[in-house]
Formats: structure tokens, sequence, C-alpha cells
DNA sequence: TCTTGATCGTTCATAGTGTGAAGTATATTA
DNA sequence: TAATATACTTCACACTATGAACGATCAAGA
């Protein structure tokens, strides 16, 4: 008996888990989306942009570990932004194969303001809950992130045993 | 000072929790695409495989809303599956406009494997967890989605402030 | 019955995301 | 200097997604 009821409860709770992620997911995705719209870039011109916090330049290659995409892909969104005037890319004075891609001005202006609306966003999704609530919400998804790792982790590894 | 002191925190904590959303985002991400090549089904696919739970027939336009994308998008999606030999189309008896698509044996199976392996995921997520904490977690996650969900309503009306 | 309009699914053009192989140009090093 | 490694580009391909136009079918009303 105390043997079968936790086993339920799990169940019932990895599937609330489950639609819940989805469910969050799928708002976060829409939310992607309706900014892209709203700014008239493509979403993974939007992330590149964001990409240049206080760095001056950036390099195709680290631009593409932190997009986690492969170069070409890279070449492709830069060239983008390069048409849309938002990057400038320059040769690197010491190393003729890499080009450094900086913001333009109007790049600079166009990143800080699609940051500033991040901010806000996620401010006032913080002030839906109560000020107790925020640290707690914040450390539930830390545990959540790294227990996602760690599931991660355990499933690459064993995979095969799910193997058709 | 009692009043710079909380807009510091908020800043700070609306930093992390973009953050965070984004390494989880990210990380689902990655776990779909993941389950989409061992399968070796597109992701599309799958998550229409996964729309039949206990129903026998679904039509084109459920699908459509279900998945949240445009009918000509189900269209294709249904014939990569029919290709596959996952699911099939029967016309409605009753109205000639209708096509029923089921789920083939083969669909069934396949449907069936993927549900669990995704069921065991997230109980093994959840076990990563305190069995006190997990309940925690879960409320958690129920009200971000709220949250959001005002938050987006919030964005959706007033948006146009940030227009440029 | 015969239009009119609505609904359902399809086709096609277009855009965006992403990979991987092959290639060019430039370092680095043996 | 020749082999090798690195940085980026080009190109072909596959997948995701939208929206307009279209044909077929149904549901009513004149």
């Amino acid at each position: 008996m105390n043997d079968q009821e936790p086993n339920v409860l799990l169940g019932y709770q990895s599937q609330r888990l489950q639609d819940l992620i989805e469910e969050i997911l799928h708002c976060c995705k829409e939310r992607t989306s309706h900014l892209s719209k709203k700014f008239d870039i493509p979403e993974a011109e939007l992330r590149c942009l964001m990409l240049f916090g206080e760095e001056r330049y950036l390099t195709a290659k680290g631009i593409s570990q932190k997009l986690d995409v492969v170069k070409s892909r890279v070449t492709k969104i830069i060239n983008g932004l390069i048409h849309k005037n938002l990057v400038e890319s320059i040769d690197d004075p010491k190393d003729g194969r890499i080009k450094l891609i900086g913001l333009t001005p109007q790049g600079q202006r166009r990143s800080k303001e699609f940051s500033a609306i991040m901010t806000d966003l996620h401010q006032k999704l913080l002030l839906e809950f109560e000020p107790e609530q925020r640290k707690m919400v914040i450390s539930c998804l830390e545990v959540l992130r790294s227990s996602m790792e760690a599931v991660k982790n355990q499933m690459v590894s064993g995979f095969d045993l799910y193997r058709i």
C-alpha cells in the first residue's frame, strides 16, 4: 500500500510537469515570434543581436558557439544583419582569416531597445508574484534547470535502451 | 533608500529569471531534437503523433488548432506520416469535405513508445527532487505559466508603446 | 432547384531555421 | 617550404511555417 500510493502520485505529477513545461514552452515561443514580427527581424538575427552585451566585437566562430549553430548558419545570419545595417564586419588586423563583427550605431540602438523590452517583460513577470515568492520561483527554476541537465546526461548515456 | 534597494533586487532577479528561462528553453529544444533524431521522425510529425491520446480520429482542422499551425502545414505533416505508414486518412461518411486521420497499428506503437519515453523522462526529472520539493516545483511552474499568460495579455494590448 | 456563402482540405510560392560537405584563404608548424 | 589546422563561405538539402488561391462539399434561403 505504502508502495503503490507514491507511484500513482509520481505518475500524476510527472504528467502535470510535462503539460506545464509544454505550455510554458509554447508561451515562450509565442513571445519570441511576436517580438520578431514587431521588430521585423528574424528570430535568429534577433538572438544574434543580443549576444553583443558589452562586447565590442564578436567572431563568427564565437557567435556560432553562443547560438549553438554551425558556422555556415552564422554566415547567413550575419549577412542578414549586415543587409539591415545593424552589424558590420571588419578584418582582424592580426589574423586575415578572422572577421570581427560589431554592432553599427543603429544595431546598438536596436539591441538596447530589445534588451530593455526583455528586461521589462521579465520584471512584469516577477511583479506577478508576491515579493517573498520571487526568490522561490527563481530557485525552483534553478533546481529544475540542473535537474534537466542531469537527466539529459542520463539519457544521452543510457538512451540506447530505448532504441528500436 | 528603501526605494532604491528593491529596484536593484528586482533588476537582478529579472535578469536571473531571463537567463534561467533561456537555459531551460535551450535544454528542452535539445531534448526534442534529440528524440526526433533517435526516432528518425521530424519534430512536427512527432508532435502530431502525440495528439492522438485516446482519440480514434482527428481532423486536419483539429490538428491545426492543437499544434497551433495553419492548415496547409498540417497537410504536409500528415502526408509525411502517411508516407511513413504511421497514420491513415479516411473520408468522413457523413461529410465529404472532412478527412478522418487515424493512427495505423504501427503509428499506435510508435505513439506509445514515445509517450512512455516522455513520461519516463519527466519521472526522472521529478526524482531529482526530494518528495516534498516536487509539489512545490509544480505549483511554481503553475504560477509561472499563469503569470506568463497574464504578461502576454498585457503585452499584446499595450505593446504599441514600444513600436518604433 | 439553384444560387450564395461557409467550411474543409490542398497546392503553391515564399521565408526562415538549420545541417553538413566542399572549397578558399590564411595562419602555424614541422 | 610543405603539410596541417583554422576561419569563414558557398551550396545543396531538409524541415518548419505562413498565406493566398483553389476545388470540393455542405447548408440554407430565395
